[in-house]
RNA sequence: GCCCGGGUAGCUCAGGGGUAGAGCAGCGGAUUGAAAAUCCGCGUGUCGGUGGUUCGAUUCCGCCCCCGGGCA
C-alpha cells in the first residue's frame, strides 16, 4: 500500500479494529474475528479501546466481556487501570501500542475493539507530545471555578481563550494547566503530533453503524441485566474506596445514578430511567463521532437488527486472506 | 353538590387583548492527555372545549369537560 521505497519483506503487520457505539455488539464480533483467524492457524488477541472498560472497578457497569463471552480468546487492557488512577487517551494509546508491538513480535493479530473515538484517533494519528502535568498545578487549576479559570486563561493564553467557549470547563482547565506546567501554550504544543502508528500497520477497520433504536433498546436491556449482575454492589465497593469524585471511574454511566440511589435520594425506578437516559445521550455522541470523525475509508457496517448476522468473513476478507 | 387552584411544547412550568416562552427530554454538531468527559446550535404548539364581548381572544366574560385540594 505504501508508495515509499520500503524494501520488500517489510510489509506492515496487520491491525484489526472494530469501533462503534456502545452495546452494538463489538466485543462479540472481535471474538468471532479472532476465532476465524484461528481457523487458519493464526491467533487474534483482543485489545480494549473503551475508556470505562479500562478500569478494574467497573466490571459490571462498563459491560466488560465475561469469561464466557471472551470465548477462550486472549483479552488485554480490560480492567487494566485501577480506579484510583485516571486513564487518558495518551496513556491508553501508549499501553495499546506496547500491546500491539508485543502481538506483532509474537506473530499474533491485534484486534482493537472499543467505542472511545479519541483513544483510537490518538493511537493512529498520534498526539502533541506534552509532558506530564505537575500534579500540584493540575490540582490548583482544576480547583478554580470555570469563570476564574477562563479569566486566567485570557491573560496567560489569550489565543486559546478566544478559541474556547467560556463554559467549556474541561478544555479551559487543560489549556491552563499545560501553559502553567510547561510554559508553552497548548496551541504551540499542538503544532506537532507524535506517536501515531497508522503508517506502521496494515489497518483493517470497521465501524459498526446500527440502527439507533435498536441500540437504545439494547442499552436498556443491558442496564437491567447489569442490576441483576450486581451493579449496585459494584458501586458500593467503589464508594467504600472513597476515591476523588472527579475521577473518571466515578463518572462512568451508572455510577452517579446508583450512588444517588444508595444515598436514598433516587428510587430504583428513577435510577433506571436516569441511567438509561445517560446511556442514550452517550450513544448519540458516539454516533456523531464515528459518523463525522472516523476516516472515510473505514468500512461502515450498517444494520438494523441483530449484529449476529454480520458477515465477519466478508468484512475482514483482506485480513483473513493475507 | 358547593368553594378555591389548575388545564400552554414529549415532561415540569412561566406569560399575557395583536396567535407564545424557559428548563429538561429529543435532534444536529464540535471534539489534541478527565472523552461513559466537556461544550455549542435547534422551540408551531388545536395556549382543554364551546359560545360571547372586541377591529382582533390563547389572554376578558358565560357555560361545559378534565385534574388537584378543601367543605358538605
Amino acid at each position: 500500500m505504501t508508495t515509499s521505497s520500503s524494501p520488500e519483506n517489510t510489509a506492515p503487520p496487520p491491525l484489526a479494529l472494530i469501533a462503534g457505539p456502545t452495546a452494538s455488539g463489538k466485543s462479540a464480533l472481535a471474538v468471532a474475528l479472532a476465532q476465524e483467524l484461528g481457523k487458519s492457524g493464526r491467533e487474534g488477541i483482543v485489545i480494549n479501546a473503551d475508556s470505562a472498560q479500562v478500569y478494574a472497578d467497573l466490571k459490571v457497569l462498563s459491560a466488560r466481556p465475561s469469561e464466557e463471552e471472551m470465548g477462550g480468546i486472549e483479552h488485554r487492557l480490560f480492567g487494566a487501570w485501577d480506579g484510583a488512577e485516571a486513564c487518558s487517551a495518551a496513556a491508553w494509546a501508549s499501553r495499546a501500542k506496547a500491546e500491539i508491538t508485543d502481538c506483532h513480535a509474537s506473530g499474533t493479530v491485534p484486534i482493537i475493539v472499543g467505542g472511545t473515538g479519541l483513544y483510537l484517533k490518538v493511537l493512529l494519528e498520534g498526539i502533541a507530545p506534552i509532558p506530564e502535568i505537575d500534579p500540584v498545578i493540575r490540582e490548583a487549576t482544576r480547583a478554580l471555578s470555570t469563570e476564574r479559570a477562563y479569566a486566567a486563561l485570557q491573560i496567560e493564553d489569550p489565543e486559546r481563550a478566544l478559541m474556547l467557549n467560556p463554559a467549556d470547563s474541561q478544555r479551559i482547565a487543560r489549556a491552563l494547566e499545560v501553559k502553567r506546567s510547561t510554559g508553552v501554550t497548548l496551541g504551540d504544543w499542538q503544532l506537532a503530533k507524535s506517536g501515531g502508528i497508522s503508517e506502521d500497520v496494515a489497518l483493517h477497520a470497521a465501524v459498526l453503524s446500527p440502527e439507533r433504536e435498536w441500540v437504545y433498546l439494547r442499552c436498556e436491556h443491558r442496564f437491567a441485566a447489569m442490576l441483576e449482575a450486581g451493579a449496585v454492589a459494584e458501586v458500593e465497593a467503589l464508594l467504600a474506596r472513597e476515591l476523588d469524585p472527579d475521577l473518571p471511574v466515578m463518572r462512568a454511566i451508572g455510577v452517579p445514578e446508583i450512588t444517588e440511589h444508595l444515598a436514598g435520594r433516587l428510587s430504583i425506578a428513577d435510577t433506571i430511567i436516569n441511567a438509561n437516559r445517560a446511556t442514550r445521550q452517550y450513544a448519540k455522541r458516539q454516533f456523531t463521532w464515528f459518523k463525522n470523525q472516523s476516516p472515510t475509508d473505514w468500512a461502515r457496517i450498517n444494520f438494523d437488527e441483530g449484529s449476529e448476522n454480520i458477515d465477519i468473513k466478508a468484512i475482514f476478507a483482506a485480513l483473513l486472506q493475507s
